[in-house]
DNA sequence: CATGAATGAGCTTTCATTCAT
DNA sequence: GATGAATGAAAGCTCATTCAT
């Protein structure tokens, strides 16, 4: 008499348990008895759904990344020129408003120090970045020819960006009233435009840019 | 005939071992005794000179901040347009090459962390960042002065300079493999100088630019 | 198929050893570790059990007010007079022979020497040692009312006969050698009746008595 | 060149120390680094003047054994009757008003806890109890003798009014709200008085006394 | 005599993980 | 699947005592 399984909902239970308590204790200190206690769960099954507290850092962090990018997907369902792209792609990670989930900025930001020292966790971490990274040149290549502008910055530019954004969010979780309440999205893309409406036309080399 | 206070060394030498530690390890993994092991002390001896580990932590972000300060006071020397100090600026924080210090930059991604956690250590930080903040405006006021524009914009400007700052030590520390090497501090001179040609001469509103 | 909980054991087990443990060492030099070894548990278990090393302790207060309480009744139950009644309280505190508990009068002891530094303890102290003035009052106040005598001295007499205890118990284990054997409950009962028989009859004022 | 000798001096320092720190941390808790510091000294300093601890901690009694005789010396200067001594006796251990001393009443119970697990320090505590009861024990007997009772009863007596002091030391340290304000010395000789009254004339057995 | 740094054992507490039920 | 007790290895911190100066 098989019971239903309940592991994918137990798992993102536990996934977001995680979520939450790293948001405020950072992930050494999310104890595992903690996250079980969020989630209303007996401590024994957390470790019955996943091998270790790793793996559910694992799963958090895959998580994160789909959540990104159906955000994404929903800004971006209106837009209709690549600048438009760029501004879902964008709002989508740093607007505030609707959609904004402060938890898992800084969640995201514990994450970020964790893969400095978790082999496994800086993999699945650049991966995601990777990714980001892939999705925004593609966005400001799209964006720089449509103005007829040369595409060699754009790798460059995107990695600026990602930057900036990993930035954001770091100040956002550590040093809010340091920066002007949700500057960020603005930012980011004035820095796009101005670096891109700098960029000389396709065609011409440019050596002048080398900053 | 009394023996003679060393404690100013030994505080030096056992916040330098944190700093390695951190590097690699985070703060909540950089045990007491770790840190006693590296700087070659008795583990007792660590809290002798420390009322607790915060304290040490706290004292590291202190000379961070002072190590920075002296790096671009050594930059700076030179300087002396307003963009070639901006330029010092920037360098001190980003640069690759001599005086470029990745086990700082890893360290401070942890206090970063760390930060969102500990309110006192989330006060140091945001006091350091707040010098920053305060510094780095001063040196795009100028700037724009130099070039007749108006200055309004410095401080948010600077604001999306320091979270690029940030973000750029997050990504060196945790995907180095992703950005291209060495390439913040150019990228930072790049929004910084796109932004400042952006701006409005002084004098008249800035509109448009709120992006 | 969930293990049954063994807490309430685990927990007295745990009380038990620090009875044993704090009786001649000291609440301060009573290690979690003894305890746990003395219990025949592993050393974190104590801290499932227990949030801290004072929970404990203050569970010891209650088990042992409970103790004293169930003794009381025991003897009481052949008690057919107030002064019966007033000798049973007495005996089930004070009386050596079967019943008396030398370990849970040291650490009676000890627990009133915490009492004045931990504040949480220092409350669950006073509260037993309120109802036991309460209980001990009522019994005198029978007495004398039994003998047509003004009860208005009952609760001073109580408070005597309380620091006699109190002091009895102390002497009982650091100075035995120093009293006669056995002789606290004999002498709290004279003190008892000696003050009893000099009380002025009931609707007199009791002024040369004010010692 | 030998500097005078201030070791007298300084050891009355740290007993004195020793005496304000266990009155509020106990005796393991009071740690030497503590004593030092409240005494105005270098750490290292209260080793060279006394072995260890625990000889400060002996010290402490006998001085405050002293300080009580002290007390009771100029109290009893005054007293011509034998009432009046055993009042002066009192006094000078349970009065409260000048020359009251909570601190070192509160020391005394952390002493007499301690007694109990360290044997010296046990030792010590009932040299003084000792005396104390033998003192006691002559007041009693010669107001015994000049109201030309028995006397015989007196070791007893005294050692009931010696547990009723430690008590009450006790109580005013750790309860002081359940006992009336200052009731402790009246109430002991009201103790002494009712049991002296309802003694038999000398000469005669004192069997119904057994009590 | 005096200083204060140094030592290292021992303390309470936390926690990932295991496992009997 | 689920429970919650159990384990034992750290962790941070305290402290009596020693000792070079």
């Amino acid at each position: 008499m098989p019971r239903k399984p309940n592991t994918a909902e137990r798992r993102s239970q536990i996934v977001a348990a995680l979520l939450a308590e790293i948001a405020v204790q950072g992930y050494a200190r999310a104890s595992v008895q903690a996250i079980a206690r969020r989630a209303g769960l007996a401590p024994g099954l957390v470790h019955y759904h996943f091998r270790d507290k790793e793996e559910i850092l694992l799963e958090l962090i895959a998580s994160l990344a789909r959540v990104a990018r159906a955000r994404e997907a929903a800004l971006a369902a209106a837009a209709t020129t690549p600048q438009e792209r760029l501004q879902a792609w964008l709002d989508a990670r740093l607007a505030s408003g609707p959609g904004a989930a402060p938890d898992a900025v800084a969640a995201w930001v514990m994450i970020g120090a964790e893969a400095v020292r978790q082999p496994e966790v800086g993999r699945a971490y650049r991966a995601v970045l990777n990714e980001e990274l892939a999705a925004l040149t593609g966005c400001l290549q799209a964006c720089l020819a449509a103005r007829a502008k040369a595409t060699a910055q754009a790798p460059r530019l995107a990695a600026g960006l990602l930057a900036f954004m990993e930035g954001a969010f770091q100040l956002s979780s550590a040093a809010r009233e340091l920066v002007p309440e949700g500057f960020a999205a603005g930012m980011a893309m004035q820095f796009a435009l101005r670096c891109i409406d700098a960029e000389p036309p396709a065609g011409r080399p440019a050596r002048e840019d080398a900053v």
